[in-house]
DNA sequence: AGTGATGGTCAAGATTAGTGACCAATTGGA
DNA sequence: TCCAATTGGTCACTAATCTTGACCATCACT
């Protein structure tokens, strides 16, 4: 059996969490798109998907995306410009600014959240409830594994 | 309690996959590089890993991988320049040319197949045998569904 | 022969990623 | 109080990557 074969019927885990993440983020910001958000894109992700109603350093946004600074920074200023987020200075630290999403932005993060949760329901529903559960714990687990060469 | 954190404490599919795309990434190709395969990108993996012993089509490459057909002509050119990979006159198809894999690409192939099935290994012996492979299954299913508004 | 579809390349653009240097404010000691 | 090391953030630049449209040769089918 050919070797392309194999990999489309027992897929590695690289290739499926490519698949599945690409599938994702490309329904995620259509729908987002139909939703009022139209000028979006999964770049944006990296600052949205982790920004506080509270508001956010853009150092901790980094961390989390697992971006560069400048990657946040440059974001930061395009989801300004479309009016998602302000940059405010924090009371805490005066080197530091919050990222605090607007009203605009508070709308878009609860209907990105509403849709994860729907792709997440379809899945779900189609698998098993329990299966997709334990499927999500065990994937969970494999995501925050350290790399397989630390063992 | 916080967005940010609820998001770390459960991550929704996009996230989890993501992060085990690039985890998965990165220790792949240290891994190569330590093997005799340093110069090879990320990138590349869209041609060889679906690249087949006897030879594929770049149409096949760019459908497999997701793709554009252009993708596929420049990674493949930059593979023919690395040793990887040759470009030869399909038989079947005048207007086609097949991609071989040389003797290096082979090893590479072996190789990276070696890497991904002993890091999955290593995630089976961490999380259980079965449920790693039960997570495995139903990841095939949810990786292979059409997006959820399909339903 | 003639038409539409397919395999592949060329060219140009927009988008994204990664670097090093830099400044201002904070922290923790001497 | 003052200094050095650290941290939060931006600027400027380069490389890599993705996307599009146009184009030619060949094929499949009439």
């Amino acid at each position: 059996m050919r070797r392309s074969m194999r990999k489309q019927e027992t897929p590695d885990l690289g290739i499926l969490a490519s698949r599945t993440l690409f599938r994702v983020q490309k329904e995620l910001f259509t729908r987002l798109a139909e939703e009022g958000h139209p000028r979006l894109r999964p770049r944006h992700g990296a600052v949205l998907a982790y920004l506080d109603e509270e508001g956010s350093r853009a150092t901790d946004l980094a961390a989390q995306s697992g971006q560069h600074k400048q990657v946040i920074g440059t974001l930061v200023d395009e989801l300004v410009e479309l009016g998602y987020v302000e940059r405010q200075p924090d009371p805490a630290d005066r080197r530091a600014k919050l990222i605090v999403p607007t009203r605009k932005g508070l709308d878009q993060m609860a209907k990105a959240d509403a849709i994860m949760a729907a792709i997440e329901a379809a899945h779900a529903h189609a698998v098993g409830e329990e299966a997709y559960a334990e499927f999500k714990r065990v994937f969970a687990l494999v995501a925050r594994r350290p790399s397989a060469e630390a063992q």
